[in-house]
DNA sequence: TGTACATCAGTGAACGCGCGTTCACTGATGTAC
DNA sequence: TGTACATCAGTGAACGCGCGTTCACTGATGTAC
């Protein structure tokens, strides 16, 4: 513990990561780490004993951003649903809902955009969505379909990136256009190239 | 002209310009204005000369991008196309085709998506969203397949963020897809909410 | 037509400030005896 | 049980380098007379 009583390693090391994330969020991939240590309440001397670089506090933070949409999906899975294109139907529901915490999810999207400009973070991102393209890929949709509706689910997502909100109302009920192609196999071979 | 015949202040400028691309696009945000002046076979002084400071220089650029993406949609509007959505069908047109330079678009979508970090780019490319949620609403087509169709747009045109590459034949098929789906009226009622 | 002057479009050296990184030090907790 | 020592989790001052910006200067072109 040692010089901050109250306060485990571990929960200073989240502290600084949750710091980065909001205030890289509205000052960029510029803000210093003297910022992000004030936001955290630590000295930027006990943010480097946590992360010995600028460079690995962003990494760190790009990894954590991308297990935490995984692990949203992973809980968006219906676990009643075993129908061809569950998986890509929780994509859908975690790049869509606004729930949980409104705006949160998406402005971690435009998050590790702005991370991406790190060489080596670009490369976790891109690894990272050839694995949830090989995911998707194997979740019983034809490829027309998965492609539609990922491409839809990913510009919805994305959206805050060029300031574009999409209304709650109106997300929900692309939600539910998105779920319903999914499911409904007329939908399919009516769009056949 | 003056110092360095042979290139016309405003060929400099444009110089300048993509050069500022070029660089911040592999860089990033953070690429200093040595490297585009040199880039640009331009001093420093003189890529000062002509943008009195790095973020007048972003702003320029930002603008110049919005701009040629909108002279792309313009341009990929069918004259001989009257039905509702012919907009909106330049606009997945542009979007997807990777036509006349492959990846050049989709990247600058990402760069202005960089550049966004800077407060005044982000508002004015607010401001351009909401330009094109007016033109597209005021498209003729139902709210919710313009939704779709500008999400799965966007969606794909933005993929290269993430560094998802959407293969070139399956975007041709996306594209079909998408703009069958703006003319197929039978379509629309089967999605209704 | 030649000459003087102003302006345009730069050059390149120097400055200064911010920020990432280093470093010597420190106060709590854990461990050995 | 008390005491010495090591380690963990930081603090905060100092350093140095890179980068944006300033500035004095300059070489072509345009304009007045």
């Amino acid at each position: 513990m040692a010089r901050k009583a109250g306060r485990t390693p571990a929960v200073t090391r989240r502290a600084l990561l949750d710091a980065a994330a909001s205030v890289i969020r509205t000052r960029g991939i510029a803000a210093s780490l003297d910022e992000i240590a004030r936001e955290a309440q630590v000295s930027k001397g006990g943010l480097l004993y946590h992360f010995a670089t600028k460079d690995d506090l962003v990494r760190a933070l790009a990894q954590d951003l991308v297990e935490a949409f995984r692990a949203e999906v992973v809980a968006a899975v219906d676990p009643a649903d075993s129908a061809p294109g569950a998986l890509t139907r929780a994509y859908v529901r975690a790049c869509l809902s606004s729930s949980h915490d409104e705006v949160a999810l998406r402005e971690s999207a435009a998050l590790v955009v702005q991370l991406g400009a790190l060489p080596e973070v670009a490369d976790l991102v891109r690894a990272d969505t050839r694995r949830w393209s090989a995911e998707l890929g194997a979740d019983g949709l034809p490829a027309h379909v998965l492609a539609l509706v990922v491409a839809a689910a990913d510009g919805a997502s994305a959206a805050p990136l060029w300031g574009g909100a999409v209304p709650h109302d109106e997300a929900r009920a692309l939600e539910r256009q998105l779920i319903r192609f999914t499911l409904d196999q007329a939908l399919w071979s009516h769009l056949e190239a």
